[in-house]
DNA sequence: ATCGGATTAAACAGCA
DNA sequence: ATGCTGTTTAATCCGA
């Protein structure tokens, strides 16, 4: 009747039969209806889109999501690493230099770590800017403080090298200046560092890289008495300049995984004998990253410079424009030759590297840890028969091996408890997994715990679920709405930040449902959960369906169901199903004032009498059979057949049943 | 293609 | 007046 035309041109994308169309519905929506639409139209893709993200373009399952953001902060601090090195590289090509005297390196890295970014602060995960800007920070501090303390430092330097050179180990062919010296330095330090990562990732994060150890490879540098044999070798590797600084390193951040992967898996035997005192490598690679990457950049345009990129110099801090190669050389020759500013910087970056290493390490170690606890549970078959690991896991221990961060593969991750149900459901909210198949959400919950509370992926549960549980984990079972938000952030990083939307939904199920009850308390209201009523709608398509069931029986092994349940009662705070007794008209009342009404209410047929009341309660039905629809099954036993619940035979119709049931139940309830 | 459940958004009323 | 709670409607998505 009324023409809401005005209205109907809004939607109907195809969504609804046509009732977009049409709709409009003018009818009694009226004022709602017409406010709604239009802000609900153009929420509604953000919205989703925020808290479904992956779920439209590929099915993530929360730890696949999680996994990915962790992979993703990895490769951020990864590639930026490389970059990082690869600057740190760079000057090295001018000349291949030999000659090598252990440079002192002055710097102490616990001075400069004091002035830099706390452990705990790197530890943080950092967005890329976030990352970039407080490594710029650490250089303006670093440099600073080089400049002053390099001046002081640079005669023991020249000492140094004089010293070495006597020894009748310098190279004839050139003299080697200070930068080399640094360089060559610097790379063995990356080398070192880069051991100790690959050397983290191999114990699986156990080695936690200390602050204080940070300056282990510094200091033990000089003793480590870089092999002037050794590095000549090194250093013949990256003759070539390769191409820009930035080239190499996106391409670096695209291979990454690809890169670590063969790092650790790399059975080439090392020039250069690792000089790490520490931590010897089995299948010693030292320089597995460096060389790799240098190689490439090797066959790379001879024209370009690492240091050199878009035009300007690359050099940390510098960014002065070069319009060419030619100038740009020049420029660094005259701006970042030789002198305590360059060398500072140097070192300055080197620490960048270093800390960045750190980082990594710590990043890794925690994906790690995730992934460890994530695999923890062989419980579930593995549709994917990716391998997990990515070769031949050279991990001894017994240890579950996740894939070492660097190697990860891209092996889709899941929370152990989840079901497939939950997996394909793609992640975002659509989930409701655990009311369709019954698998208890409170096993899921219980084996998952930590992994909701901490990572930030929505949970696989209904709304309706998940208060559900809310409620039946308290001893009274009976919650404040405010209580129930509280579990929600408690439980649930998920609902910790996304703050928005989730609370309203709440309170909408909360007066959606019929099983959720709200009682008037002393202190105010309070929400329970009619069970009878939430049992009821839990099945919905199963109820009629014998072949469903069959499918689903045969799909999921009916032990796992069976076990699982079982798991869930026990664990769950499920008393009310789990004990006969619970049902008591004392206790039950008092827990479950309201679910108690509806049994026992007015004029109702349901018994006062606990145990028969809920049928397919009672205990002795899930214990051999699932829940998963068959309150058929016996609950016509006590109760009275008329009830359709009763029936036996599952291909009685579904609706009536639920729909007496409801009557049963619901007139008192309602009322 | 359709249906029903779930989610999200929003309007609105009652209450402290 | 404001914020919380609770109810209701509508749009939309998604799985069956």
């Amino acid at each position: 009747m009324v023409e809401s035309a005005s209205e109907t041109i809004r939607s109907a994308p195809s969504g609804q039969n046509g009732v977009g169309s049409l709709s409009a519905q003018a009818d009694g929506g009226g004022g709602a209806g017409t406010a709604g639409t239009a802000p609900a139209a153009g929420r509604d893709a953000s919205g989703r889109e925020a808290a479904s993200g992956a779920d439209s373009n590929g099915e993530m399952s929360p730890a696949e999501l999680l996994h990915f953001q962790q992979q993703q902060a990895l490769q951020v601090a990864r590639q930026f690493l490389l970059q990082q090195a690869s600057s740190l590289n760079s000057p090295g090509n001018n000349d291949s230099k030999q000659s090598a005297s252990a440079v002192q390196v002055p710097v102490s890295v616990a001075m400069m770590s004091q002035q830099m970014l706390t452990p705990q602060q790197m530890q943080q995960i950092l967005s890329p800017p976030q990352l970039q800007a407080l490594l710029q920070q650490q250089q303006a501090l670093m440099l600073q403080q080089l400049q002053e303390y390099y001046k002081k430092q640079q005669e023991q330097l020249h000492l140094q090298l004089l010293t070495q050179q006597q020894a009748g180990k310098q190279q004839p062919k050139e003299a080697l200046g200070n930068k080399q010296l640094a360089f060559q330095q610097q790379l063995l330090q990356m080398q070192q560092l880069q051991q100790q990562h690959l050397l983290n990732l191999q114990r699986q994060g156990l080695v936690s890289l200390q602050p204080s150890q940070a300056s282990g490879p510094l200091q033990a540098l000089p003793q480590a008495a870089v092999c002037p044999t050794d590095l000549p070798q090194l250093w013949k590797g990256e003759g070539a300049p390769g191409q820009p600084a930035e080239d190499s390193g996106r391409q670096e951040g695209l291979d990454l995984a690809s890169t670590a992967a063969t790092a650790t898996s790399f059975a080439s035997p090392p020039k250069v004998s690792p000089p790490l005192s520490h931590h010897p490598l089995p299948n010693g690679q030292p320089t597995v990253l460096t060389s790799r990457r240098d190689s490439s950049s090797h066959e790379e345009t001879p024209s370009s410079h690492p240091l050199y990129g878009h035009g300007e110099c690359k050099w940390p801090g510098c960014e002065t424009l070069c319009e060419d190669l030619g100038q740009f050389i020049k420029h660094l020759n005259t701006e970042h030759a030789l002198d305590d500013r360059s060398t500072a910087q140097c070192r300055v970056q080197m620490q960048v590297v270093q800390q960045l290493e750190i980082q990594l390490a710590k990043e890794s170690e925690r994906l790690q840890a995730m992934m460890a606890h994530l695999h923890m549970r062989p419980s579930e078959p593995k549709p994917f028969s990716q391998p997990v690991t990515v070769s031949a896991d050279p991990f001894p221990d017994g240890l579950v091996h996740p894939p070492t961060s660097a190697a990860a593969p891209v092996t889709p991750l899941r929370p152990p408890g989840l079901g497939s149900a939950s997996l394909h459901g793609g992640g975002p909210a659509r989930r409701r997994s655990s009311d369709k198949f019954c698998s208890p959400i409170s096993s899921e919950l219980a084996q998952n715990h930590e992994f909701y509370k901490n990572a930030d992926v929505r949970p696989p549960f209904t709304y309706a679920s998940l208060i559900r549980q809310a409620i039946l984990e308290t001893p009274d079972r009976q919650l404040t709405l405010n209580e129930i938000y509280n579990w929600f952030t408690r439980m649930f990083a998920y609902f910790r930040r996304n703050t928005a939307t989730w609370k309203n939904a709440v309170r909408h199920n909360l007066s959606l449902h019929k099983c959720f009850v709200r009682v008037e308390n002393v202190k105010g209201a309070v929400w329970t959960v009619d069970e009878r009523e939430y049992q009821k709608r839990r099945p919905p398509k199963m109820t009629g369906s014998p072949t469903l069931v069959k499918n689903m029986i045969s799909g999921l092994s009916y032990g796992a169901l069976n076990a699982s349940y079982q798991a869930a009662l026990a664990e769950s705070s499920f008393p009310l199903l789990s004990s006969p007794g619970m049902l008591n008209p004392g206790s039950a009342s008092s827990l479950l004032p309201l679910s108690q009404d509806d049994m026992g209410a007015p004029g109702e047929p349901l018994p006062s009498n606990g145990s028969t009341s809920p049928p397919r309660l009672s205990p002795p039905q899930y214990s051999h059979q699932i829940q998963v629809k068959e309150e058929p099954a016996e609950a016509e036993e006590d109760r009275r057949p008329g009830p359709p619940l009763g029936a036996p035979n599952p291909s009685t119709v579904g609706p009536p049943e639920d729909r007496d049931l409801e009557e049963d139940l619901g007139a008192e309830d309602m009322s």
